[in-house]
DNA sequence: TGTACATCAGTGAACGCGCGTTCACTGATGTAC
DNA sequence: TGTACATCAGTGAACGCGCGTTCACTGATGTAC
């Protein structure tokens, strides 16, 4: 790669971070300024658009890193499975553990699903809407295993997304002590929706 | 009431419907601006004054109202159950026309329940832990009546108006054709949690 | 390797705009006698 | 009932501010020969 390519690439990476790092539980994503952006990377108002045709196609950047974060946090879920540990307790550990390290960027998903601008709508409900689709496929797989197959699996993956991303929502506003009882709530919640699936298939 | 007592409400309701006019799928309340909304109002900026303070206090006369509508919903869904009808379709029936009716409120609820300001969150998260606690009210009087009491009503019911709002807000955004779907995976997934938590209870 | 030219990421000045808020005001409504 | 004064909802002008966007530019990097 040149070394023009490669500064540019760092300034839109510094773009990025800024947008990313005035982002908070008080601050949307709706109300970052293009300036504000610029400022906080140490960049000039009008390099933004060598970059970024606006703020919007910022955002969706962001947006789509999350979803490979998401995709990654699902992996390693799979993986710890395998290893052996209870399906759900092991997946809501894993989602907790992601949900600290990349707060925020959960955080603008979490917003945006049900933001003002469509972009992102849509963007995050594919998002979204792959990672049902994933776990109904391990739905699926569990079921086969132990002969007991759901009747509805793609139904009740969202059912269980919905319950993980709302609690998620309330852990990431809560203070480090509570999260321990929003985790344990939502395994038992988990739990409901698997055995109510489980005993509606027979 | 005197005349000018009168005439004040009436403005004051002018600039509230004001505001909920200029919301929409993509026009969150975030977005507005007091001129914008005294200009839809028919009223002076300045005039914006004699009845709030700034825009958020407008915006949380808007959840209140907003809470009234749901806990009205509440009662009528109690009395349509008590005249005969299964709980969880009749619930849902009457969730999703009230939906219908008062959509533009419930998008409000529905948005800035994740939103920016943090007195809309602590606001609307009133609203529904409100709504959560007459829920799990209603799941123990029904366990009690059929003699299968759930271990843990509260976190059924929180589970359940998590479904219940995460679908409405699907349905919100859905062309009123694929409502009838969203309806019927709402019934399956809350069939599902109030199986499930009977089957855990035992 | 050296030279001449092309590319293009980043810049600073300038623009017009809608914003929230202040201020002193007007005139209809309300009140005291 | 009539009069004199007080209240106060609504107003229009004015302010300073940060915004997004345009423009012509600079100078380092890249390329062709």
């Amino acid at each position: 790669m040149s070394l023009r390519t490669e500064q540019k690439l760092k300034t839109r990476r510094a773009l990025m971070d800024a947008a990313l790092g005035l982002l908070s539980a008080d601050r949307g994503f709706g109300s970052l300024s293009l300036r504000e952006v610029a400022r906080e990377a140490g960049v000039a108002p009008t390099s933004f658009y060598r970059h970024f045709t606006d703020l919007d196609e910022l955002g969706l950047a962001l947006v789509d890193e999350a979803g490979v974060a998401l995709r990654q946090l699902m992996r390693q879920a799979r993986k710890r499975i395998r290893r052996g540990g209870s399906t759900i307790t092991t997946s809501v550990d894993t989602f907790m553990e992601y949900l600290t390290t990349n707060a925020t960027l959960f955080r603008l998903l979490l917003r945006e699903r049900s933001g003002v601008s469509p972009a992102f709508r849509t963007a995050i409900h594919a998002e979204i809407k792959h990672f049902v689709t994933e776990l109904s496929e391990d739905l699926d797989r569990l079921g086969k295993e132990r002969k007991k197959p759901l009747s509805d699996s793609y139904l009740v993956a969202e059912a269980m997304v919905t319950l993980v991303f709302n609690q998620g929502a309330e852990a990431l506003d809560a203070p480090a002590k509570a999260r321990a009882e929003v985790t344990e709530k939502l395994n038992k919640q988990l739990r409901i929706v698997l055995v109510g699936a489980q005993a509606l298939a027979e």
